[in-house]
Formats: structure tokens, sequence, C-alpha cells
RNA sequence: GCGAGAGUGGCGAAACUGGUAGACGCACUGGACUUAGGAUCCAGCGCACUUUGUGCAUGGGGGUUCAACUCCCCCCUCUCGCACCA
């Protein structure tokens, strides 16, 4: 054997896959009694090739699965595909492809090049969103929502592109254009479905409560995407109608400064107000400028607080004082009730605009240190305080007069305590041909009607020959036309399908049970296998698809499916792959393919240098050169393995009776156990843990050339730096396990137990500093006293040429650290 | 603007509840072995200087402490999320 010898990556590899696809060593099925953990990472869509980002993402994932399975934990590890999307038909436009061949290739493809980083899953659990046999549960799932109440119809006004023939979600507008075609995109009334995500309003805000195991930042992401607020809904009686304009504020304590009222432009009231008037046709210009310029405005710029008069008035119930009603453009129809009571005084918005068109300041907020003026004020005053001017409330601090207002308002009749969310029903309507169809008819006497749960599942038409239609739905009567399950006349099917983040939402629980095809899900396999324990993906998905996965939780627990309250007991959020500091991207040119990768290098190293270069929270630098260190540290590990097959047949180590040399590597064996099962433990630190493993290899080797080394000694060193490996490289470690002479495969292996008495030091290197500052150092005994630890310090030659002989002050002893004198 | 996170060698990064700053790896430098080396092995590698040593160093400035990457205050920069939510 020459000393440059290196692993023939390729034989193993493939030996070792070939091996795990004939003896599927992962595949589990409930086994009640035994502890189960379940190993998720958010399934891809199937884009055609893998990228750095999924490498990453699976790495982490399959160390987790593979070191929980050798703690003796019962393990399901499941992958599949969210397969429905937009993707696929543009693919189809671009490329004469059907959606579903585009869709079931790129599948195929992934899955070969999954199965190349060794992955280990239970493959028998596979599954795709976009066959009938998935999205029919989903069918399914729907009309027990829609039963419930879940699910309702209504009229919104959406984003259209009239060349696409398709809604687009608010982020695919693009300065008011269609982010695909570049035409403009028109506001569009039309009916849609809803899920009634508010009504789990308040669960999915108390329970973000029990999600200990989630970053904070997507807890609190979350939070606020919620966006709950209690306060004051309160009634504003118009001035000669008998109508009423209805408020929401959450500073009832600031309704004596009430100087007029903002409506959204949408609000119905404000046509009702303007019909017949002087007014009419102004407001009517302002309001139609006003949505052409939302329309146009990216998300980033604030537009300049504009508004108009409407010539209306309505009445403070509170002090019987007229107040003007404007329509301004910064209030939004869609929170709390479209209508604001402007408080210039206590508002920063209400006072720039009350400015503007020189409406009255008035404070009833005095805070501690100054008095509030009206006309001299620069800005609102947004803090607390004491009342003024409101009546007899006046003198009441701020906090206290918001019950007292609320109270009031209440026994008079004119308002009560509300609560307000930010969030907003989930509108699952898509116009698009590649998703689950909507499964019901629309009868033109029974309205709609559920598809019968017989029918289901509704299947999308064309995709099963390649040159099947891809047309939207709306498009294809043949799909369309059919009678009324009920009356029998003719109807029309929906033609919506649903937003791909349906399928996403359950499809953890469906891998508990993914052939069961008598329900969505086997509740005893659910019962069994749920919550996910440790869940892994891109912090991108911390609002949408985290708060859709745990509404669907709660609704799948009150249909009686499960019996968990969340889903996910831990998440991990893994940092972007980046490259040249940009994220990776094809524009950017810095894509770097993984398959290319694993060809030169192996999957081994490609994943061990993913999971060495940068903790799994943070984002991780592409670097080329890295991972030939990553190669050459598996490389040094197969000529140390080889160079000393013959240790494999010693017996047990005789730890009180070894030599010093021997004795350091057991100990060193010892710490690296106790480093790497810390590392792992406490947050998934892989870096610190494959850096330890580096360490024992490196002391073994210093060690074997100067000295003789106990072979029980080496073989239990060699043997516990391949089992903290395997996680890691998998094909490799199980080649070495075979080559040294095991029986079993190292999978079968139980992960190493640290030995505190074989880690224990002898000796320690105590620092010793002279004002803070490290003068010396002593090798001394651990079990030394701090007695004789100051004695010998203070006799220290170096310590006296700092102290320059005057008597220290103060002596400080820090045990098994140092020894800090103070002169 | 609001919220969260992060700033440590040429680079990726370590550092447990305050106790040797820079583990481990990359790059680089010198050497060995070689027909050769982009292989392997050995040594060095924060910066500065008057180089068997000393001083300065964890974004900047203060503070607490015998001792600060770590705790407190102020400021700067970057990343991410939200952004007229009444």
């Amino acid at each position: 054997m020459k000393n440059n010898d290196r692993y023939d990556f390729r034989a193993i590899e493939k030996k070792w896959q070939q091996r795990w696809e004939e003896e599927k060593p992962n595949r589990v099925s409930e086994e009640p009694g035994r502890k189960k953990y379940y190993v998720l990472e958010m399934f891809p869509y199937p884009s055609g090739r893998i990228h750095m980002g999924h490498v990453r993402n699976y790495s982490i994932g399959d160390v987790i699965a593979r070191y929980k399975r050798m703690q003796g934990f019962h393990v399901i590890h499941p992958m599949g595909w969210d397969a429905f999307g937009l993707p696929a038909e543009n693919a189809a436009l671009k490329r004469g492809i059907h959606p579903a061949a585009w869709t079931y290739d790129n599948i195929a493809y992934m899955r070969a090049q999954l199965k190349a980083m060794g992955l280990s899953y239970d493959w028998d659990r596979e599954l795709a969103t976009c066959n009938p046999k998935y999205y029919r549960w989903e069918q399914l799932l729907f009309l027990q929502m829609l039963e419930k109440g879940l699910v309702y119809r209504k009229e919104t006004t959406v984003n259209w592109c009239n060349d696409c023939q398709t809604v687009l979600a608010r982020e695919q507008v693009i300065d008011g254009a269609c982010w695909r075609c570049d035409q403009p995109v028109e506001p569009k009334t039309m009916h849609g479905w809803f899920f009634r995500i508010t009504d789990y309003a308040d669960e999915l805000l108390d329970d973000l409560d029990q999600l200990t195991g989630w970053p904070e930042k997507v807890v609190t992401m979350q939070r606020n995407w919620i966006g709950k607020s209690r306060g004051l809904a309160c009634d504003f009686p118009l001035e000669n109608s008998e109508g009423k304009l209805t408020i929401f504020t959450t500073r009832p304590d600031t309704i004596y400064g009430v100087t007029f009222m903002s409506l959204a432009p949408e609000h119905p009231l404000v046509q009702e107000l303007i019909r017949g008037t002087e007014q009419e046709a102004e407001v009517q210009e302002f309001i139609r400028q006003t949505l052409v310029e939302k329309q146009r405005a990216s998300v980033e710029d604030e537009l300049e607080k504009k508004g108009v008069f409407t010539g209306a008035w309505c009445i403070n119930p509170f002090n019987g004082e007229r107040v003007p009603i404007y329509v301004a453009n910064f209030v939004l129809m869609e929170y709390g009730t479209g209508a604001v009571m402007a408080v210039p005084a206590h508002d920063q918005r209400d006072f720039e605009f009350a400015r503007k068109y020189n409406l009255p300041i008035r404070p009833v907020i005095q805070p501690q240190d100054t008095i509030l003026d009206g006309t001299a004020m620069e800005a609102a005053w947004e803090g607390p305080g004491v009342l003024a001017d409101s009546g007899p409330f006046t003198g009441m601090a701020s906090g206290e007069a918001r019950k007292a207002i609320i109270r009031h308002a209440e026994e008079q009749g004119f308002g009560r305590a509300q609560t307000t969310y930010r969030l907003r029903d989930w509108g699952i309507s898509r116009q698009r041909y590649w998703g689950a169809p909507i499964p019901v008819i629309h009868c033109p006497s029974c309205g709609i009607v559920p598809v019968p749960e017989d029918e289901l599942p509704v299947v999308l038409p064309g995709a099963d020959s390649p040159d099947g239609s891809h047309a939207p739905l709306h498009q294809q009567e043949s799909f369309y036309r059919t009678t009324c399950p009920s009356c029998g006349a003719e109807a029309r099917r929906e033609t919506d399908t649903m937003d791909t983040f349906v399928e996403s939402s359950w499809y953890f629980a469906r891998y508990t049970s993914p052939r069961e095809e008598n329900a969505p899900i086997n509740r005893e396999a659910a019962a069994y296998w749920l919550p996910v324990d440790q869940y892994i993906g891109g912090v991108e998905h911390a609002i949408l698809h985290l708060l859709y996965s745990r509404f669907f939780t709660k609704v799948l627990r009150d249909l009686g499916y499960l019996q968990i309250d969340e889903p996910f007991t831990n998440l991990l959020t893994q940092g972007m792959v980046i490259k040249d500091g940009a994220k990776m991207s094809k524009s950017k040119g810095n894509v770097v393919d993984p398959s290319d990768l694993i060809e030169q290098y192996g999957a081994d190293t490609v994943r061990l240098f993913s999971l060495f270069a940068a903790p799994p929270e943070r984002d991780l630098e592409w670097n080329a050169a890295g991972v030939d260190g990553a190669s050459r540290f598996l490389n040094r590990v197969y000529r140390l393995v080889r160079a000393n097959l013959d240790c494999f047949g010693a017996g047990s180590v005789d730890g009180p009776n070894l030599d010093p040399a021997s004795r350091r590597l057991y100990r060193k064996t010892h710490q690296t156990i106790a480093r790497v099962t810390d590392s792992i433990e406490s947050n998934f630190h892989f870096n610190t843990a494959i850096s330890a493993i580096m360490e024992l290899v490196n002391e073994t080797g210093t060690l074997l050339a100067e000295h003789t080394i106990d072979r029980a000694v080496l073989r239990e060193a060699l043997e516990t730096a391949l089992l903290l490996l395997f996680p890691m490289v998998p094909h490799f470690c199980e080649e070495m396990w075979e080559i040294t002479g095991h029986g079993e495969q190292i999978a079968a292996a139980r992960w190493p137990t640290f030995d505190p008495e074989a880690a224990r030091e002898d000796e320690l290197t105590i620092v010793v500093q002279v004002n803070g500052k490290v003068r010396s150092r002593l090798q001394v005994a651990a079990d030394i006293s701090d007695e004789e630890l100051k004695e010998l310090a203070m006799a220290d030659e170096r310590v006296h040429k700092f102290t320059g002989g005057k008597a220290a002050k103060k002596i400080i002893v820090v045990k098994r650290k140092l020894v800090n004198i103070v002169v």
C-alpha cells in the first residue's frame, strides 16, 4: 500500500447504495412500545435538478436520522414531492410537454440524485402531491371542511393578468405588471374559495407558546403575522341620515381627540355618502386615482398621505361633536372596519394628514413632562399620559381610561370591546391547470353541491396522456360540463384548482400512512408517528407554509384524524448556501451543481463539507477548496484504518494499566465521544462535531508515529471515529467497518458511550496571570489543592519578573483553569 | 420606521454558566519524499516591533470586574422579516 492511497468512492458508494436499495434498511412500520423519532426535511418542488440548498438540507436531516437510529430510536424519515405548481405549466408552454410528463420526469431524475447522496429515507413512503391517490384525499378533506363551515366562497378583488388569464398572488405583481408577461395587472372582482383560518387565529397565536423547539425568530414572525389587537368598535351616527359609521380603534382613550374620520376608498359607505352631492365627481376621481396608484406602487414605498372630504359629517357619540368624514388613501379596507377615527394629536398618520389639510389637532393625552399644544406639535404623541379635555374621563391615566371608555360605550350601546386580527382568511382558488381540482359542482337550482365522496377524485383531465390538454379548466368544456348530483339537471363543475400550499399543509401526516386506501390518514399510524420531532428547512417558509401546516393540523384534529395540536415539535431553519457573497442563482452565474461535485468527490465528501463549513442555521459560503479538505480528511482516515487492520482483533481496553501514550489516546477517544455527542445534542452543530473527530484522528496519527499504542486502545479509537462519522459519511464508514472485519453493518451499531473515568485528565495546564495578563503556565496534577497551586505560582520565576518583588494584594484561583496574582 | 439576528486572522469558523482568543479546516510559506506533484508527510502561519521577548488585537467608544468575544450603556455597518394594521 502506498502512502498516498485513496479510497475508491465510486465503487464504494455504488456498492452500498445498491445494498440499501435491496435491503431497504430504513423501511419502518409502527412498533407500539418502541420510542419513535420523526425526522422530516421540507419536501422539494421537482424543478428539474437538486441544488446545493437541497444537499445541505437533506444532509442535515440524514445525520439526525442516522444519529437517532444509533441511539435506539425507531426513526421515520420520509421523502416526497411537492409536485403541483406553476413552473410545470410554464415549461409546458415553452417546450410543448405536458405538465404531468415534465413533473414526473423531473421527479425520476431528482430521485436518482437523492439516492446518489446516500440519504436514509424510507422510500416506500414516497409520495407526489400531483398523484390523484394523494389529492383525492385532499379533495375529501376540502369537502369535510366545507361541511364544517371552514370553507366558503366569496367575491373579492384580485390581481388579474388578462394575458395569462389568471389571478396573480401579490408577490407576483411587480410594479403593477405581471411578473411573467409584463402586461399591466388589473383589479378584478371574482368569486374565490377561502379557508376560514381566522377561526383558528387565537389558537394559532396561543399555541405559539408551546413551540419551545422553534427559533424565536419564526415564532415572532408568526405572532406578528397573526397580529392580534384588542380595542373598541364604536358607532358614529351619521349627521343627516339614519346610518352609522363603525370604526375600530386600539386607542379608545384618545376618542375625545377625534377631529375627522378616514374611510378606505373602497368603503361601501363612501358611495352612499356622496351620491348626488357636489363632491361626488371629485371623490370618485380621487378613488380612481388612489386605486391606480396603489396598483403601481412597489411594496417598499410609502405613499404620501392624501384624502378628500366627502361633504358628509358624523357625530362623536362621546361628546356630540360634528366630525367631517374624509376618504383617505392610507386606510385599508381589509383591516378592521375599513374606517378609522382620526386623532391627529396621537397618531402620526392622522397628524400628517391633518397638517396637510389644515384640520384641527387636539391633544387629549398629556405626557408626564411636557404639555402638548396642538398648534405647536411637530409630531403626534403616541405614548401614555393623563387624559385632558375628555369629559368625565379627564384626569385618568391612559391605560385605565381605555377600559373605562370601552365600558361606557358598552353601557350606552354604541360600542363594544373587539379583537381584530391582521390575519386574513386563506384564499385558495387558482385559475390554473396544474393543481388539485376543487371538488364541487355549481347547479343552477341547487347552488353549490359537493361532489359525492364515491366520485372522488375529481381527476385533472389530460394528465394521463402526453398530448392531453393542459388548458385551464374553465376552458375545458368536457371537464366542466356535468350534471347535478342532487337534482340531475345540467350543471357546471368548479374549475378553480387549489393553492399548492394546501398539499404541503398535510403531507407530513400522510407520510405516516402513505398507501392508506380508505382515508386521508390512518389514525393509528398518525397517533404513533406524529408529531414530527424534528423539521428542517429554509427560513423562507417561516410564515406561509408553517402557519398553514399548523392550521391544517388543528383542522385535522377537529375532524378526528389527529390527536396532536402542533405538527412540528422542533424546527431547524437552515441558512442559505451562498457563493461569492450571494445566493446561488442562474442570473448571477454562481451556481454549483451538486451532481458534478458528487461525480468528482463522492457523496460522502460533499456531505461532509456541507456539514463542516458552517453551523446549520447560518449561511454557508461555498468554497471549492474546502471540499478538497473534506476529501483529504476521509482519505487520511482510510489510510490510518488500512495501516492498522491488525488491531481490530484486539479485546477490550484495560483502562487502569495503560502506558502514558495509550492512556492519552484512550482519554482523547472518550473526550471526543463527549464533545461530538454534545455538539449534536445541544444544537446540531456538526461543524464542531467534525472538528473534534478530526482532532481524534490527528492525535491517533501523531501518537502512532512516536509510540507503540496498546492494540485495544487503538481499536477503540478507530472504531469510535468511524461510529461518530457514520451519520455524516455513511458509505465510507460502512466500507471501513466491513474491511475491519465487523460482521454486522455499522448501521446496526450503537452510538458509542462516554466513560467519564476514561476521559479524566490527570494533569492540567494552569495559566498564571499577573494583573490579568498571562505570564506563565504550570503543569500540575489534576487534584492539586488551591494552596499548593498558589505556592507554585508565587514561586514561578517568570511571575517574579512581573511582580517586581511586590507582595500580592490578592490571589484568585479558578479551579482547573488559572491563578491570577494581583499586585 | 418597527422587529429579529450578526460583526472575531487572508478565508470558513471555534471559545462551556466571564477565566489561555483564534480549536478544526482552507489558503499561504519553508522543508522531506519524488522523473514529476494539484498526492503524501514534517514545520511555520493574528498584527506590530528593538523577535530567546514585548506590545496591541474579537465593528467603534465608554463602563462593571482581579479578569470581558462573553455582562451594561451609546454609536456604526450588514443580513433577514414586516411595513401606512388604526
